[in-house]
RNA sequence: GGAGGGGUGGCAGAGUGGUCGAAUGCACCGGUCUUGAAAACCGGCGUGGGUUUGCGCCCACCGCGGGUUCGAAUCCCGCCCCCUCCGCCA
């Protein structure tokens, strides 16, 4: 959601901007829009000044004992005019907020051109690739032969992608979750939140899900729907808020089911884990005074990034070009882990920096001690990271000749005891 | 799910048809007094929007949306949420 003053000022930059998302101008059409509203609001307004002035004048008079009846067919007229301008007005608004609503975020000016993932620069490396002199097989092809990663029963319930995990592996699921949340919570500043993921329509409209993409969500009988990241509830716990800014930046993390729909993805990632109607992310959002957000990209990276290195997993850093950004960002950074059994990198995490985008649009604002003004913080989310996508990483990278998996040192605590996950 | 009660400014709490955007208290901010602080006293103190160079003027908002009325925080209807009791239940 943007500022209507700021498209006012610089309506070329703004359309230049959108360009480089490949959004069609729409400065014009939006001020001639509002241009048109405030004309009728002020109509409107006067209208409604004269009406409260009679309003009071019949008031006095009927107090007097007087006769007011010239007044009040005037309020007749005038509720007639204003029942029509407000109605003009209404139509005005809401068409405005329907095109305001659809737009995406802004690029920041340095965020790489580009169509989609191809474009995407590659920021740094961590890690090497590890070596093995066997052929790494993929996740789902030890799981099945493991015993411990159920795809066809999980099917019979609840149809393609999902999964039934046990034994070993739903326990190192839990492991790495445990492990995450620690590590975010004891060493990088974030509060451990447990949220609902069910939510209503203007917690997604708020984060940026809702209108557009209400195809990717599932929707309960009763109204709500499923979360897709807990980004969601975390983002929103403050929405109509206006926080101290003395108590910024805001940190919070949780570990909670994500539920996708996954429309329009048929046919792709059909086998395995990596892409599931439900799957269990850490989720770290921060709410941060303006001048804050850009260091705070990098911080809430690291923080994620700091997961992958504990479990000395390769990946890289990228950053993502324009045509791959998401509604909400401005910037975004993928991290992508090294799966030798795919032999690719896969997206493990994504962190966004959303400036007020988000936060405009669930009206959460800030304000200094002492001061009047109210301004919008700013939010970011990543993710902390995708469990799910965490444990393909896992057996992939720990796997050994015979089919097992070697837990990783920094899950052990988790483990009670079990340090290689095999067949039984 | 059933019955009843309730949603007012940061908090507490008045207001049940006519200058009510809303008494009062607390909290908060500024000032006087004081060596300093406290107390006391004085003043200020909601949000969003329109308009104006500016001072300002105006509009909307008392959970949300409709309605009645010349006029609604106040009356009526619907919805949401909270509380109490009953039922059910992890």
């Amino acid at each position: 959601m943007f500022d209507l003053s700021r498209i006012r000022k610089e309506p070329v930059a703004f359309d230049a901007a959108m360009a480089r998302r490949g959004q069609e101008p729409v400065a014009e059409g939006i001020l001639a829009l509002d241009k048109d509203r405030r004309l009728i609001l002020t109509e409107l307004q006067e209208a409604q000044a004269r009406r409260n002035e009679i309003s009071r004048e019949i008031g006095k008079a009927k107090g007097a004992g007087e006769n007011a009846d010239d007044l009040i067919a005037e309020m007749a007229r005038l509720k007639a005019d204003i029942q029509k301008t407000e109605e003009q007005e209404r139509a005005l608004g809401a068409e405005l907020q329907d095109l305001l609503s659809g737009l995406p975020n802004l690029p920041l000016a340095d965020v790489p051109d580009g169509e989609n993932e191809d474009d995407n620069r590659i920021v740094h490396l961590q890690g090497e690739k590890p070596a093995f002199d066997f052929d790494p097989k993929e996740h789902f092809d030890l799981g099945e032969a493991l015993g411990l990663m159920d795809f066809e029963r999980a099917a019979k319930m609840s149809g393609s992608r999902f999964v039934v995990l046990s034994g070993g592996l739903a326990r190192l699921e839990r492991a790495l979750g445990q492990f995450m949340l620690d590590l975010h919570i004891s060493e990088h500043g974030y509060t451990e939140m447990a949220v609902p993921s069910l939510v209503k329509s203007p917690a997604l409209y708020g984060t940026g899900q809702l209108p557009k993409f209400a195809g990717d969500l599932f929707k309960t009988e009763a109204g709500h729907w499923l979360i897709p990241t807990a980004e969601v509830p975390l983002t929103n716990f403050h929405a109509d808020e206006i926080l101290a800014e003395e108590s910024l930046p805001r940190r919070y993390t949780a570990l909670t089911p994500c539920y996708r729909a996954e429309a329009g993805s048929a046919g792709k990632d059909t086998r395995g884990m990596i892409r599931q109607h439900q799957f269990t992310k850490v989720e770290l959002v921060s709410i941060v005074a303006p001048e804050q957000s850009i260091d705070e990209l990098e911080r809430l990276t690291s923080a994620a990034e700091e997961v992958l290195k504990r479990l000395g997993l390769h990946y890289r850093r990228v950053e993502l070009c324009v045509g791959d950004l998401g509604f909400s960002a401005s910037r975004t950074y993928d991290l992508e882990v090294w799966l030798p059994g795919q032999d690719r990198y896969r997206e493990i995490s994504s962190c966004s920096y959303c400036g007020d985008f988000q936060t405009r649009r669930m009206n959460m604002r800030c304000r200094k001690k002492g001061e009047k003004i109210t301004r919008f913080p700013h939010s970011l989310n990543g993710s902390g990271l995708a469990t799910g996508r965490t444990l393909v990483a896992v057996m992939e990278n720990y796997q050994q000749a015979d089919g097992s998996i070697t837990v990783p040192e920094a899950l052990e605590p988790y483990m009670g005891g079990l340090a290689v996950i095999e067949a039984r």
